[in-house]
DNA sequence: GTCTATAACTAGATAGAC
DNA sequence: GTCTATCTAGTTATAGAC
């Protein structure tokens, strides 16, 4: 059957992306996994850069969609504070790493924000825009008297954390040889991003009075 | 002459590695910019593999080096602060990306941390090893009373946002079609870097008194 | 040390039978 | 829709002349 071919293709295809990447996972192997032959994949998108697109549409579209859902119900709600907001924002793809086989994707998905190749880039800018655009709406009213510039890369402050934590890339644990933590706990690691992002947005902009003041810029300086 | 030959494979080798990945990179393409011979790259390092390897040394090694100096500076000095703890430690990775040659290398590095191939990071985890876990018992020292765990988790969000920035993911910009800003302007953005770790570092800890109580962690839970 | 030539292999894509 | 068989082009790596 047609359709259980494609998802086959597709499931396979992105667990083995989540693992190796684009370049080093061949059709061959992505057809292996999946049990199909490997002119499925031609028969069914054309092409691997199209499989490649496919395999994240397919997740990135209802994660968007869950987004937005939780920033109109924020909207709404009585008291709508940064920390619901962050939540809106955050809480879909870290609430998709602990469904079964979002965990690969959610890695996978981590990783897409720093690939180079400019077709996949075009592609992840179609389907993050308009969720972008509203979020940063959002954020621009709950945090008046932050300049707009200011505003823009703290929020690109919350995107690379966001991409880093879905990266799965575990720096530091393989590193500080750290036994204290749990990954996979992202009701925990929600609550610490959580923290540690609405304080940072609340902190004074650079150069404003009461603010912590970057060097250089203090009147002995 | 050896050494040139060798020092142009590296720089030619670093550029088309932060454009295109490794993957996508062919040690002809690398040869041709370098203006050698295809088999000079097996000649003075053996296999694309070392060269990538080589690549990151040539760079990360000394980078690492100053933010030891830095450190040391920092605990000899008469006022640590915090705000002076993360600039040793995100002050050289900024500062290269500002040097000639060196913003290909940063994206090239902000990248690495999320590349799955797994000799690259065991790689990566010798370089980094003894500089981590030195600045790791200084942001120890600087924030008494964070749980062990919770101050894992900050300076995972601190090496994180370092390497997205370090990445020129630029999402944003492509997204938001926002003109305001220079990514650039590195000090600005160590500035702005700063004063928003500084203050997610300070947080109070999730679930202590007087910080911001997350969901199902209060009393009423 | 550097080169040419080529071996040995692997990739994505396609034609055409069923 | 699915298969086998194959094409074409690209890769890393090496052998051996200079």
């Amino acid at each position: 059957m047609g359709r259980d071919t494609r998802e086959a293709v597709l499931r396979a295809a992105e667990a083995l992306f989540a693992e190796q990447g684009f370049r080093r996972t061949t059709l061959r192997a992505i057809t292996r996994a999946a049990g199909v032959n490997l002119a499925a994949v031609h028969y069914h998108f054309g092409s691997k850069q199209a499989l490649i697109e496919a395999v994240f549409a397919r997740r990135i579209v209802p994660m968007n969609r869950e987004r937005l859902r939780r920033l109109e119900a924020w909207e709404a709600a009585a008291q709508a504070d940064l920390e619901g907001l962050i939540d809106a924002f955050a809480g879909p793809p870290l609430e998709l790493a602990r469904r079964p086989g979002g965990a690969v994707f959610v890695r996978l998905l981590g990783r897409s924000y720093t690939e180079p190749d400019p077709r996949l880039q075009a592609a992840l800018r179609d389907l993050y825009e308009p969720v972008i655009e509203r979020f940063k709406r959002a954020f621009a009213g709950v945090l008046p008297g932050l300049p707009p510039e200011e505003l823009y890369w703290r929020l690109h402050f919350l995107v690379g954390l966001l991409a880093y934590l879905m990266s799965g890339a575990d720096l530091m644990r393989l590193i500080a040889s750290c036994r204290l933590c749990e990954p996979g706990d992202t009701a925990a690691i929600q609550a610490r991003l959580r923290g540690f992002v609405a304080a940072g947005l609340r902190a004074p902009a650079p150069g404003m009075a009461a603010g912590p003041v970057p060097a250089g810029a203090a009147s002995d300086g």
